[in-house]
DNA sequence: GCCAGCGTGCACCAGTAACG
DNA sequence: CGTTACTGGTGCACGCTGGC
């Protein structure tokens, strides 16, 4: 077994560590984090005081009503979540492959698509990992991306720009139309340049951020302010 | 002043790895 | 295999602070 030994300032971080900070974190008190641990509350303090010397920097505000986070406390607790999170899917990875193709995925898809490809996709991804636990949820670009960020979530499937999202790890599975749909008869329908379009209301849709952008792309492509009435709709 | 709730300090114990 | 060192835990006493 190998043993870090923290030294003054010298980070050896240990996972019981950073678990033992999340709960403190969690539950806004050292006694209420060991309750919840099945610890003693010394344990945890100490555990605390190990890390904070580990990192030299004190993480928690200690005060009678309970501990609040230092700015160092918050900035360990964005990445004790990613790194617990982490650990997680690590373990349930592990134990995929030791008993098979087992697993969990977390994977966020914008209703367009999940209307478009899901069925048939998933479909074929379960006849091929029958033991994977698939966990769906609805993505906007907006608050998706955090969860990507943070670890929540493992794919986001959603419609958007080429190069709208140059900083992540993008792979593109199918090019899609998008097209404007007016009720018969409607007069703009006898608009004869964009401009004769962008002073009627648009909807557009909530959970696809792709959509208002080809828009405004769109129209200041043409010298045309974009449309000021715009309803975004699930 | 008393009490409750909080964190801290210290002695001690059990489990485990390293070593001779 | 016994000893030693280390880690991580418990139990208890204590001090501090806020509320009544």
């Amino acid at each position: 077994m190998i043993r870090e030994t923290p030294t003054h300032g010298s980070p050896g971080m240990k996972i019981s560590q950073l678990r033992s900070f999340l709960s403190v974190v969690k539950h806004g008190s050292i006694r209420g984090a060991a309750r919840a641990l099945g610890l003693t509350q010394p344990a945890v303090t100490q555990s605390m005081r190990e890390l904070e010397t580990s990192l030299d920097v004190p993480l928690l505000q200690r005060g009678t009503a309970g501990v609040e986070l230092t700015v160092y406390g918050k900035s360990l607790a964005r990445r004790a979540s990613v790194i617990e999170r982490e650990i997680e899917r690590a373990i349930a990875e592990i134990q995929g492959i030791r008993d098979g193709n087992s697993g969990l995925i977390n994977i966020a898809i914008s209703t367009a698509v999940a209307m478009q490809i899901l069925p048939k996709a998933f479909a074929t991804f379960r006849s091929r990992f029958p033991d994977v636990e698939v966990r769906l949820g609805e993505a906007s670009i907006p608050n998706a991306l955090p969860k990507l960020l943070d670890g929540t979530i493992d794919y986001m499937i959603s419609h958007m720009l080429p190069d709208s999202l140059g900083s992540w790890a993008v792979e593109r599975l199918y090019r899609a139309s998008m097209i404007a749909v007016a009720r018969a008869g409607h007069p703009v329908l006898s608009s004869t340049d964009l401009a004769g379009f962008s002073e009627w209301e648009w909807l557009l849709p909530y959970d696809d951020e792709s959509a208002p952008a080809l828009v405004r792309q769109l129209f200041a492509q043409s010298g045309v302010p974009p449309p000021r009435k715009v309803v975004r709709c699930t």
